[in-house]
DNA sequence: TTCCAGTACA
DNA sequence: TGTACGGGAA
């Protein structure tokens, strides 16, 4: 039976109610959150926005714009976002997927099967489950969950999932108690991200106010 | 000065 | 299983 079933339900419903709808992604276009998803590996939001706009102004935010940059450019305009060699290549990487499986045309992509694409997706090195979720999700409208590092904090703090969990346990263990709902699954992880910002940070939680405090 | 957040690879 | 990758903000 699924006692938790309704609780994560509500625990949903708690965090929107608090602090209302969150319009995610915060993104111009799908291609944006393409880019976004790469850049945002390890990295806050704030820092992601600077890169995004750098790009935006030398006028280089789209595929084929990005994909004729030399790798050491394309780091430059990004270097805010933090690791920029890396996800230069990681970027070059799932640019030159994106040309080859659809030729930058998203809306064509998200045609295929979900668990296929995704098993395709995570074959681009530099592309993980929660990268490629994100992408999944945001971009093609696709219904998978995005987990992070703040799902595990909060679900564990609340004494539902071990502290440890690994990404594809704690995306189960959500989806399993969430209805199949694209438009809940995209608020729901963007709900978890601001709660875990603003009141269940790592070092110190502040359980005051909080939209789950009644839920612990 | 410390803190924070995914992925690949040894 | 541990480490490299790097920035911006507290």
């Amino acid at each position: 039976m699924h006692t938790s079933g309704a609780h994560l339900l509500a625990m949903h419903q708690a965090m929107l109610g608090a602090l209302g709808p969150s319009g995610w992604w915060p993104a111009d276009s799908a291609f944006e959150v393409v880019v976004g998803a790469v850049l945002t590996q390890n990295t806050s939001w704030k820092n992601v926005e600077k890169a995004l706009t750098a790009l935006n102004t030398a006028g280089v935010l789209s595929g084929p714009a990005l994909l004729a940059l030399p790798e050491e450019v394309l780091a430059r305009h990004i270097q805010p976002a933090g690791h920029f060699r890396v996800k230069a290549k990681r970027l070059r990487n799932l640019l030159v997927w994106l040309e080859d499986r659809c030729g930058f045309d998203l809306d064509q992509l998200a045609l295929q099967p979900l668990d296929t694409l995704r098993q395709d997706l995570l074959t681009v090195k530099g592309v993980g489950p929660e990268t490629a979720d994100s992408i999944l999700l945001y971009a093609l409208g696709l219904p998978t969950l995005v987990v992070d590092a703040y799902t595990a904090r909060i679900l564990h703090r609340h004494g539902l999932v071990p502290e440890d969990v690994r990404y594809g346990e704690l995306q189960e263990y959500c989806m399993d108690r969430l209805p199949q709902d694209v438009a809940l699954y995209n608020e729901f992880h963007a709900l978890v991200v601001r709660v875990g910002n603003s009141c269940c940070k790592k070092r110190t939680p502040q359980c005051a106010g909080c939209p789950l405090e009644a839920f612990l």
